[in-house]
DNA sequence: TAGCCTCCTGTAATCGATTACACCGCGAAT
DNA sequence: ATTCGCGGTGTAATCGATTACAGGAGGCTA
């Protein structure tokens, strides 16, 4: 591989002068064209790890998620990488399972990359993140709040849960279920207590035998939609509160073994493929998300100030098909 | 943050003992545990990228592929991940959008960055992949052939074309049509080949108007599978040979406001909603490519020598529910 | 007891870039 | 004509680890 000192050689000038020349510092016309004709010839690049070394940061942000299948968090990440793209940033994808542990041996790593930033969707509380962002490196969260002191791309997942419980009761439900992630989930318990205060808004029952814990993945979805089904006295209407959820919910419907229930899913809906004309949507738009929290990053990372910023996402009702009758 | 210095001179030895001790090389057991000791107090890690730049190469490795938000590559990456992870690696993710300047840009990153090794489905031929190989630095492929002389995993394209095919006309299908991936997409075009082979082994014709070349997108699929139902004499069975432009067919059949067609579908038919009972899924196990891929990078970092690698992956040819009568 | 070998240990070189600092030359100001 | 200032340049320090090399202590052999 090509070093700077035959780039510097081969210029007949220091390598601090190619250097500068690289880095947009004033250099004298002559000189400058020379260098430049000489890396085209050797098809210089400059050592990046030596760079970031010297300049205590590298040209590689971290993302690190709780699950790298779930189309949620692919589409942020589509998102991330396109604005770290135009940024010159690389992405670096770490998928913690949804386990803290993973999720600080990342944050760790991503410290002593001197990696430029981080985002973060969090599977939990982070002593390391704290840490992170005292010494001012740059930090992101996405998508699930914590508490510390840095910048915040989230969504407002009370008010999600009661606007799209609201949707179902407006179309004539009574008996409306929910189907949530995890208790130690604060988004999915977020999304539920929205549901439960649109069902008292309205005068209707939120009894604990309509609200279903699940895990935030298709089987759960599924296990949960069978489970209310199969009760005595089955839901008219049904709330999936993530897209994975939402999946396996229609899968219990599409079999069509069991009483029909109209669905209303918080999420991002990919890849179905069942006619979904009796479904409500409440858009949600992760590649949104992932560009602000990259753009937000970047600025960052290019230095801005200012106190820690809270930015909520905005999302959008979608009724797909014909309404039921 | 702690640097090796502070280490030494808590520990009250030289910086080489206190890297020797952190590297496993033999030091007498009183030193030892002064270091260690030291370690644990100052919560001591090695600065990577200096590490980076003396050892001439990271813990990192690039996964350069063609788009992050399709299934099939996110399972692969997944089990790419998980081999890296347990060999101490970390994945830098990239996606080049099926651009080959994209993904030169990529593979120059990789070795700017000194990463320890690459894995690369390709998006088209690429001159920097054998300069990486030639100067014998890891690289692997995945999933689409090159011409070089590398390790590659890959699936038996034709093969897969021919039995998907076969297993159509088996059921009694005599009119099979083909929904394959771009015309310039070596993989689409051998599986295409595969089908029209198993065609003609069954002494059936393999008309043009059969074979439809889309995007090997999930609108791919749609736009495909429509024309396909359009035409005058609609085919009694189709051929998808990949996931999202099956999940697209799937859909167009689900509307189902056209003749009905029995389906094939070559991939992993990820987040599928609809009752598949009819169609005939040739599986096919990314997340193994990603686990096999990642095996073969990490024994080429760990210095194995030896002639370059093809390996053929496997593939499950699943029946989803009872046949058509 | 002298000579050698082994095993640790510390000092300093090294990886490849960026950049602080010193210096040089030239034009402007006095 | 001297001084000052300034833009441009090169030399060498620097980032933080790993590791080549030299040297010292101790055990073993002759």
């Amino acid at each position: 591989m090509t070093r700077i000192k035959e780039v510097a050689a081969l210029a007949g000038v220091s390598t601090a002068t190619v250097s500068r020349v690289l880095n947009g510092k004033s250099v004298s016309p002559g000189m400058e064209s020379a260098v430049r004709r000489a890396v085209a010839e050797l098809g210089y690049t400059p050592n990046r790890t030596a760079r970031s070394l010297r300049r205590q940061h590298s040209e590689l942000i971290a993302l690190v998620l709780p699950d790298i299948e779930n189309p949620f968090f692919t589409s942020l990440a589509r998102g991330v990488e396109d604005v770290a793209r135009a940024a010159g940033l690389s992405v670096v994808l770490c998928n913690t399972d949804e386990d803290v542990d993973t999720q600080e041996h990342y944050l760790r790593i991503a410290d002593d990359e001197n990696m430029a930033g981080v985002i973060l969707a969090p599977a939990g509380p982070s002593a390391l993140l704290a840490r992170l962002a005292e010494r001012h490196r740059a930090v992101v969260v996405v998508d699930r709040a914590v508490p510390d002191d840095v910048d915040q791309v989230l969504f407002d997942n009370v008010d999600l849960g009661r606007r799209a419980a609201q949707a179902l009761v407006d179309r004539g439900h009574r008996r409306v279920a929910c189907i949530t992630g995890p208790r130690a989930t604060p988004t999915a318990k977020a999304r539920a207590d929205g549901w439960r205060e649109a069902l008292h808004e309205k005068g209707l029952p939120a009894p604990d035998d309509l609200l279903v814990y699940a895990n935030y993945r298709v089987d759960g979805g599924e296990t949960a939609m069978a489970q209310l089904l199969a009760a005595p006295e089955p839901p008219e209407a049904v709330l999936a509160t993530n897209n994975l959820v939402g999946v396996g919910a229609l899968r219990v419907l599409a079999a069509g073994d069991g009483p029909h229930a109209q669905l209303g899913i918080i999420g991002d809906l990919p890849f179905v493929t069942s006619p979904i004309d009796d479904t409500f949507l409440l858009q949600l738009h992760p590649r949104e998300m992932g560009l602000m929290a990259a753009r937000m990053l970047v600025d960052r990372i290019r230095g801005e100030a200012g106190p820690a910023q809270r930015v909520i996402q905005p999302s959008r009702p979608v009724m797909l098909g014909a309404p039921a009758s």
